[in-house]
RNA sequence: GGCCCGUUGGUCAAGAGGUUAAGACGACGCCCUUUCACGGCGUAAUCAUGGGUUCAAUUCCCGUACGGGUCACCA
């Protein structure tokens, strides 16, 4: 009987798949194990081509890219497009480029101009020869076998399951072609009815335990349903890919959202039936969002980001708005590793690549893209870079969006760099920028073309006190002189004019002086950069050169 | 609904069976100060809830609530 079973069985495989010849071992000797050092680990990111690139893309790349680069193994790029009504015209080029664009480095797999690497090919629909030499193994197995159950019969039986209360899917009773014949199989096929390649599985009670490395152990019940390999047109699911490829592929650690999780049992049930090693699964967090609930706004709620409603979830986003990759990369690595911000404040100069990442520290809960704290990073991130090295990153940014200010920066680029190195030369400098696009408008007074007064003199004083102020100020200027020299006087103009030399002073008795030194520094900042709040006079009128202090100042005298 | 995963301050989080329960962001206050920043100091938590195990639990176990994921020929 079982040899009738056996035979029964080869000669579907043959009937389903006429065309393979190799056998899962011409695979095995194709794609050999790595010869790589102890301990390395490879991995991948295989994200679908839609055209819609995710935080969550980049979130999982860098957990890849730094266990594979910290051990000396291969991280490598898989385009994951078996579903070809979702693909997008260009979506392949987009996602490269957006991964090029964040610095993230693959060793092979797909790139713009084909693929680089050994293991390939690294785009799923150019594989279909691979994944139907295991198809046709496990159709011989007796562990597969066509369906032709249609879209219709489909939801009637899912309608009957949810009546009755069981859970939904194809299996036990409910797998109608389990048991065709296989002159009845020939017979549908001849008729040129579609099929798809079904898992044919046990039904059983028993439980499976993944050990998950960010998570621990995770149990859940043995898969019992029939779920689709091959679809119609002949392509896997991504269920019956990701085992033949990562396996293939010799990935050693699956990094992907916890989305997947549900999924394990179909995973573990593949890896078991082909014999093969499982990899370590890296399940990671959902990026969530905080925002007051809709029902109730006096509560805040967390919930998962959307693709509609929030732009933060998309990598072009963040291009867009000019935070920098560096500033993307430190964030998310901080999210990402509890220990990161830590190491950083006691290595403020080190490169992210010595720090010591470990899957362990990974947080398991939502993780909350929380834009004050990407502030606050991006301040200090940048803070940290040189003058040369913001002004190329700036520049760069510009040139894609804002060719107007491109053209400034290029123009005035020696005044520009020694404006970014304004309130640098101390023990705490100041931390001005936080993007590309705030830093046009923070640094915009510095060039005419873009100068405006954006506060009010007449705040400060009365115009009479104005242009006697300016008119002394302009008459004693001397711009060689030094920050001491230029500061006494000020005060001495100040004192002149009946003002307060110390803001203290006036403000105990403010009626003995017509202001105080804070209002005639005021009245020189706006003058000077058009706004109140900005940096130090003495460095900023040193940047803007002598001509151009005179220029702005004796409007005002 | 079934099956999973999770729950420490406003947010992100560290942490261990017995601790003064780290740190960061945000908020507020004070200090520094010619503005704004920067920086310094300080303020704010009975670790979701009920029950159990234990000399002792926020930390271990079970239930409940809440949040999330998933139940496709999508990934």
């Amino acid at each position: 009987m079982k040899r009738i079973d056996m035979m029964d069985n080869n000669a579907l495989a043959k009937l389903l798949f006429p065309e393979v010849t190799l056998l899962p071992e011409d695979m095995e000797k194709k794609f050999p194990a790595r010869k790589l050092p102890e301990g390395a680990c490879v991995t991948r990111i295989g994200p679908s081509p839609t055209g819609f690139v995710h935080l969550g893309n980049l979130y999982n790349a860098i957990i890849g890219e730094r266990l594979a680069h910290q051990s000396q193994g291969v991280f490598y790029l898989r385009i994951e497009d078996t579903d070809n009504k979702r693909e997008v015209e260009g979506a392949v080029d987009t996602l490269i480029n957006a991964m090029a664009y964040f610095g993230v480095n693959f060793d092979e797999g797909a790139t713009a101009q084909g693929d680089n690497g050994e293991y390939g090919p690294y785009r799923q629909r150019q594989r279909k020869d691979i994944y139907h030499v295991f198809a046709k193994y496990l159709v011989e197995q007796g562990k597969a076998y066509p369906c032709f159950m249609t879209a219709e019969e489909l939801d009637a039986i899912r309608e009957e399951q949810m009546a009755n209360k069981e859970d939904p899917g194809v299996y036990g009773k409910y797998a109608k072609c389990r048991d065709m014949s296989l002159d009845e199989i020939k017979a549908a096929i001849d008729a040129g009815k579609p099929w798809v390649l079904r898992y044919k599985a046990d039904m059983n009670d028993e439980r499976i335990v993944v050990e998950d490395a960010v998570r621990g152990k995770i149990e859940m019940p043995r898969n019992f349903m029939d779920f689709v390999l091959l679809k119609s047109d002949g392509i896997p699911t991504y269920h019956f890919a990701h085992v033949v490829d990562d396996h293939l592929m010799r990935s050693t650690h699956v990094i992907r959202g916890e989305e997947w999780i549900s999924s394990l049992p179909m995973h573990v049930e593949l890896f078991t039936v082909l014999g093969w090693q499982q990899p370590i699964y890296c399940h990671t967090a959902t990026l969530m969002k905080i925002e007051p609930d809709e029902e109730d706004p006096s509560k805040l709620k967390k919930r998962k980001l959307s693709k509609r409603k929030d732009p933060e979830l998309a990598l072009a986003y963040y291009q867009q708005e000019g935070i920098s990759k560096d500033v993307v990369w430190e964030f998310l690595l901080t999210v990402l590793n509890s220990n990161y911000e830590e190491w950083r404040q006691a290595n403020p100069d080190a490169p992210y690549t010595d720090f010591p990442y470990s899957i362990e520290k990974m947080s398991i809960s939502g993780a909350l893209v929380d834009m004050d704290k990407l502030r606050d990073i991006a301040k200090d991130t940048i803070g940290r870079m040189d003058a040369q090295t913001v002004y190329e990153n700036w520049l760069g940014w510009c040139e894609e969006y804002n060719k107007d200010f491109a053209e400034l920066l290029t123009k005035y680029k020696d005044r520009t760099l020694a404006a970014l190195n304004v309130g640098k030369s101390g023990k705490k400098p100041r931390k001005d920028i936080e993007n590309w696009k705030q830093a046009c408008d923070f640094m915009s007074f510095y060039y005419d073309e873009t100068f405006k007064h954006e506060d009010n003199m007449d705040e400060q004083a009365d115009k009479e006190v104005q242009k006697q102020f300016f008119a002394k100020y302009l008459e004693s200027y001397d711009h060689a002189d030094d920050s001491s020299a230029w500061f006494d006087k000020v005060r001495k103009i100040t004192e002149e004019l009946g003002f307060a030399v110390k803001p203290k002073d006036f403000k105990k008795e403010p009626e003995k002086f017509k202001g105080s030194i804070v209002h005639i520094t005021n009245m020189l900042r706006i003058a000077l950069t058009g706004r109140a709040n900005a940096p130090d006079i003495h460095e900023v009128s040193h940047v803007l050169g002598e001509d151009m202090v005179r220029a702005r100042l004796s409007k005002w005298a």
